[in-house]
DNA sequence: GTCTATACCATGATAGAC
DNA sequence: GTCTATCATGGTATAGAC
């Protein structure tokens, strides 16, 4: 019986370890992306040596995949705990919001839209996919009772919406207006999403 | 006054090997992206040994850039040859469907957003950085125009409706769905073109 | 499980013959 | 200017001691 603790201390301690992993892999993702992020750094932003690194995860891409699918998990969170007396069209302005808030704070991973041996680990990864399965259906539903509002244009389909915002929480745009320090945080997010939701014209 | 047909002629066959080895760059930019393209896959394309690559291009950085280059002036050209008496908005319409048609053929580099080596050897080479600054010059007068016609919003800065249309033609909304096979290419850049300018709402 | 040290390989760049 | 052959670097991954 007196074991139970001490089992659930090593583990614990694992867990806060292999997190502060994950949160500088996280950062370094963010900040240079897949490729350009290396091992040493990793290892040495938590302050391991990098053999270490390799004991917790076993490849490059399996730590990476461990980020992208904790970013996942924490958008479904944010998702299923909004308020559901929130009209959709505003919940789905308050995802891309939340989106683009942890990005100014260098904290969203730029997604690999090109072909990468990360692309093919995390389409190889069952957690990661169940995971972006689940967002893209409660997402599909939002944008599908905004529709029903008359929120959201009918000539659109549902898929074309959803990677539309998807891609509006990786615009460049954010980087080119931050880089200019002419806006606010706060400005430049309203501008995204004003473009994104009402357009240009 | 008969060595100059012969220098002439060398000349031309440089222009046209140079012209090569910047197609394949293109081609494999667009596809891989600066950092996951090699100089022995540029060579294998081109059909040359990699070191001849140096012989006309002292680094990737510099093979990089005149891709880039060369980029820029053609879009310089289709901005400057466009109908003077379409309407700027029609004109800038006009400008981001020719990008992303090229884009759908495979030949548009994606800008490098991020602090790679090739973004400061681009911010360092004045000939890129002209012909940026006559393009950012060129659009800026089209969007000013068009928002005197009333039709680009007046709440938006220029430089926001500029970068804005930047970011779309490296939009990943293309990628996605060109690679569901769903859509062809007319009605993805359409629905491109349409959530640019009109938004989702 | 953490460390130091190293194997192994890919890649950017160069040397030197022709 | 093109080639073959090679160097130098840096990065993923691993071995083996503690």
């Amino acid at each position: 019986m007196s074991k139970e603790p001490k089992l659930s201390f090593k583990q614990q301690q694992l867990i806060v370890r292999e997190n502060a992993i994950v949160d500088a892999t996280n950062n370094l993702l963010a900040k240079k992306g897949f490729d350009l992020m290396t091992m040493d750094e990793v290892a040495a932003e938590v302050g391991i040596a990098k053999a270490s690194l390799y004991k917790h995860f076993p490849s490059k891409e399996a730590l990476a995949a461990a980020a992208m699918i904790r970013l996942l998990e924490n958008a479904l969170a944010f998702v299923r705990g909004m308020e559901t007396n929130l009209a959709p069209i505003d919940q789905l302005k308050s995802v891309l919001q939340w989106a683009l808030e942890i990005r100014l704070r260098g904290g969203l991973p730029t997604l690999p839209t090109e072909n990468t041996s990360l692309r093919e680990a995390l389409l190889n990864n069952t957690r990661y996919i169940s995971r972006l399965m689940d967002l893209n259906e409660l997402m599909g539903e939002l944008i599908e009772r905004a529709r029903a509002d008359g929120k959201i244009r009918k000539d659109l389909p549902t898929e074309v919406v959803l990677f539309t915002i998807y891609a509006r929480s990786c615009d460049p745009t954010l980087d080119y207006l931050h880089s200019n320090e002419q806006y606010s945080g706060d400005q430049i997010i309203a501008f995204l999403l004003s473009t994104c939701f009402d357009g240009l014209s």
